[in-house]
DNA sequence: ATTATCTATAGATCTATAGATAATGC
DNA sequence: ATTATCTATAGATCTATAGATAATGC
């Protein structure tokens, strides 16, 4: 016996054993959060769905909440770091000359196309987010991830826009990302709305038009 | 005893006392749903808030989500009703001139000035909505009641951009109402991330700007 | 008489812990 | 020997129903 034919009982050392239970458990738990929330998603929920007993999730994680903030952790480094260096890129790129656009594009596109190319899991990333992003209690998780990148971007709008008032870009900003966490939330609300002319998970479109829409709304408001 | 000075037991006739009661459960539904969510709210969080027994909560509605639901609905018709009317009055004087500024203030403006002037049970079910919104099942509440002024807004915004297509239109709106379903959050994330300079129950400062903001991003759209 | 409110309780979960078992690791 | 996983279970809730009590209504 051993591995190969049945392809159940491949021999894996219990560090990839691990690696890979966490990983499924912070796939399924993800999945579940985004739809349900952390109240609406029993850890029995989550331990069916790996096939698991429930139990084993008090091994890897001390409770629910810790669970909850392991899974916007997982991925919150990823797109934080990507950015920051996309980021860090255009500003040395552009010098003294930045634009609200290229900014928004560096910093939406980037973060989009991690959906767009992550496939499943991080499309629940992306409605995982969007839920945490609108509670109090969720807000919190967003700053301590988060604030460098935002704060990053808003220096470089800063000098984009020498002649508006800080107060009106930080509105920008919160503009911005309730367009964007509407987007990732998916809710399927802009599909039956526009009659199937719009998709909620059609990341391309928003894409396409997000940040133009979002420059040309903080240009108006030095007028 | 009787009325006067104990106002404790003033005497109520039935209608009152149930409507009283109706009133002081939804108040305390919506706080705590608006925190918390369906499920992160028990019937005796909302029982223990109103000073009842929980088994009231039976006696008026069916069950939890039948509570949720008259939560959401209790409100939804006054701020539809509210700007329904005023898109018409809106559509009617403007004539076959319309503007995408001027609607998008009517639609806006009438919804803000609710939470504005309605004091904090106004602002809890903001927050209650912005948080409905953001879910599958939440959605699809937000289809039954809104969809009629939304559609009546968007069919103004085609006359006010008749060469842009139907398509951008409508993802123009979704980012409009996710800047402000972000904004009826009230998440606390502005505040903290813009060092005090924005706060989060400003409404009045997302009013003077939003409309303005997300006009020029429609006008954007076209080029 | 009718309706608002409370008491008592069944039945179902849910979280979290203690301790057993079955693998992998040297 | 160590670590991954499961069995058994305590203790706490939570929803929802049945039936009692205390008000208001004529």
């Amino acid at each position: 016996m051993s591995e190969g034919s049945t392809a159940k009982r491949v021999r894996r050392s219990k560090a990839e054993q691990r690696a890979e239970t966490l990983e499924q458990i912070l796939d399924a738990a993800e999945y579940l959060f985004s739809l349900q929330g952390l109240h609406g998603v029993t850890l029995r929920d989550v331990a069916q769905r790996v096939g698991v007993h429930t139990t084993l999730l008090h091994y890897y994680f001390q409770d629910k909440p810790t669970l909850f903030e392991a899974v916007f952790a997982r991925r919150a480094s990823v797109t934080s770091g990507r950015r920051m260096e996309a980021l860090d890129l255009y500003a040395a790129e552009a010098g003294d000359k930045p634009t609200v656009e290229g900014a928004l594009h560096v910093f939406l596109d980037t973060d989009l196309d991690l959906y767009i190319e992550g496939g499943e899991p991080w499309m629940n990333y992306a409605a995982f987010c969007a839920r945490v992003s609108n509670t109090p209690e969720g807000a919190v998780l967003m700053d301590v991830h988060f604030d460098p990148v935002v704060l990053k971007l808003v220096s470089i709008l800063k000098r984009a826009l020498p002649d508006t008032p800080e107060e009106d870009i930080f509105w920008g900003y919160h503009f911005v990302t309730g367009a964007l966490m509407n987007t990732l939330a998916r809710s399927g609300r802009i599909d039956r709305l526009s009659g199937g002319l719009c998709r909620s998970n059609d990341f391309e479109a928003v894409k396409k038009r997000i940040a133009k829409f979002m420059a040309a709304g903080f240009h108006a408001l030095k007028d």
